[in-house]
DNA sequence: AGTATAGTTCCATAAAGTCGAACTATTAAA
DNA sequence: TTTAATAGTTCGACTTTATGGAACTATACT
């Protein structure tokens, strides 16, 4: 099996962080971890959507280096890589999780 | 001539904004906007962008609440609506502009 | 082994982005 | 007041990206 890859914090660009963030579902998502910690994957994302098209969603945000993903056992644990980003894009993320008020958290 | 039509500030949502922002060309816009004030569309974009696809990105712009365009002469200007996104959404604005090392302003 | 769970990958369809060409609106010049 | 020039939009074709169902892979449990 391929080990899951995530962009190293050089590759990391502005447009990618913001454009993956601008999606409600990732939005979701990321707002989730940000309040529940570590997550697994399923219970995201709302019931009305494809596990595929959540497998997408991940995935644009593990390639933009806003999460960090990892296999333990069958399920994939998401951690936001919250440090990285402040270090790279000073108060970016917090600013827009302080901002995603209308944005509701999966009932896991 | 159809009047430019704007978002009003309750319609204005996160994801959207975010989304707007998640592009190259329109981050070196809004950047450009931001540094020089009020400008023109044509002179932002960049020489390698066919004017169809400029005009794109300042719907999109236009419609997610970031930009205002006042049409003035031949001209469209444009200014960014930073007090608005600033009550609905602070310190996301300025925190994506301060981030924004690496984007290149337009020489105009 | 057999079954269940968690995700990914593949394929087809739907939605967005990109660009050239034609069109509209405004200004300036002849 | 036609004619030309400039600034942008709109249209149509093509390309790219998103979405969801079905089949597949990997791990765990019995």
């Amino acid at each position: 099996m391929r080990p899951i890859s995530h962009p190293d914090t050089a590759q990391i660009t502005l447009a990618d962080v913001l454009y993956a963030l601008g999606d409600p579902v990732r939005l979701k998502i990321v707002k989730t971890i940000a309040q529940k910690g570590e997550q697994a994957c399923r219970s995201c994302g709302g019931e009305d959507i494809a596990k595929s098209t959540l497998s997408h969603h991940f995935k644009i945000l593990r390639e933009a280096g806003i999460v960090h993903t990892e296999k333990v056992g069958t399920q994939h644990l998401n951690s936001l890589r919250t440090d990285e980003l402040e270090a790279k894009f000073p108060g970016v993320l917090a600013a827009v999780l302080a901002a995603a008020n209308d944005i509701e958290v999966c009932d896991s």
